[in-house]
DNA sequence: CGTATATTTAACCATTACGTTAATTAGCTA
DNA sequence: TAGCTAATTAACGTAATGGTTAAATATACG
């Protein structure tokens, strides 16, 4: 465990899906904090936020420190950057498929799908 | 509802929290396809990958034309581009928060990390 | 018409997720 | 030591998720 970030994609998006997580990261992300003050805002139980700290934890997003009986949490980026990566990475190959929008008219054209309109005119 | 996009984050980072509707995703940046086609490369059934593509299409991550019989599913990249907005906005706040460091050290020295003696009696 | 193809819905089951309250552990402080 | 405060673990209920098979729907084709 340590330092660990060998979490997944599967943690982290599905860490960040519950609203009350994002929240927790928000908040992290202007600095640490620990347990209780991470709770104050909500209004759910103790445990309730503990777990959700593991999840975050489980998922590389945040790692813990030690003060005293406080678990003072922090928020790990790099958790971040790789959802930031797939992400970007999935849109620019969106974006991508438009360069072969020429081929894809000329398929259109040259293979007539079950169009009953036909009189439709294809703008090139 | 039509084609706007009130999805959630919620819906959207839960959406992406499964690797079988990522891969869905990732398929469709390179174009549309039907559900067979994005039915193939896994082993799981029809049924199975029809519901990814509600949840998917709930969560305004595609969208879904009509060609005969089939289905033919479309990536909608402004879902994409809504968690990469939450993400980097978060992930800003996180690096900004070093601006405040020369404070953050002055504090810690004049507040060292075993603060026993703090004067303060205040209660919530 | 009847059949094939594409996809969805229905009914069901196992597992996971999220919340609760009560009890427990850990570390200070008097 | 006792008694705070901080946080976690235990035990439990309920709802959501993800898979299955069987049946239903929609459209095209011969």
């Amino acid at each position: 465990m340590s330092t660990t970030s060998a979490a997944t994609l599967d943690s982290i998006f599905s860490a960040l899906a519950d609203p009350t997580r994002r929240a927790i990261v928000a908040r992290l992300a202007t600095g640490e904090a620990t347990v209780l003050e991470l709770a104050a805002p909500f209004d759910i139980s103790l445990p309730a936020i503990s777990r959700h700290l593991k999840v975050l934890e489980h998922a590389g997003l945040i790692s813990r420190g030690r003060d005293a009986q406080r678990r003072p949490c922090q928020l790990r980026a790099e958790a971040l950057d790789e959802i930031t990566r797939w992400t970007l990475h999935t849109r620019e190959a969106w974006s991508d498929r438009f360069e072969r929008l020429d081929d894809y008219l000329k398929t259109l054209q040259s293979k007539p799908r079950k169009v009953k309109n036909r009189n439709d005119r294809k703008k090139k």
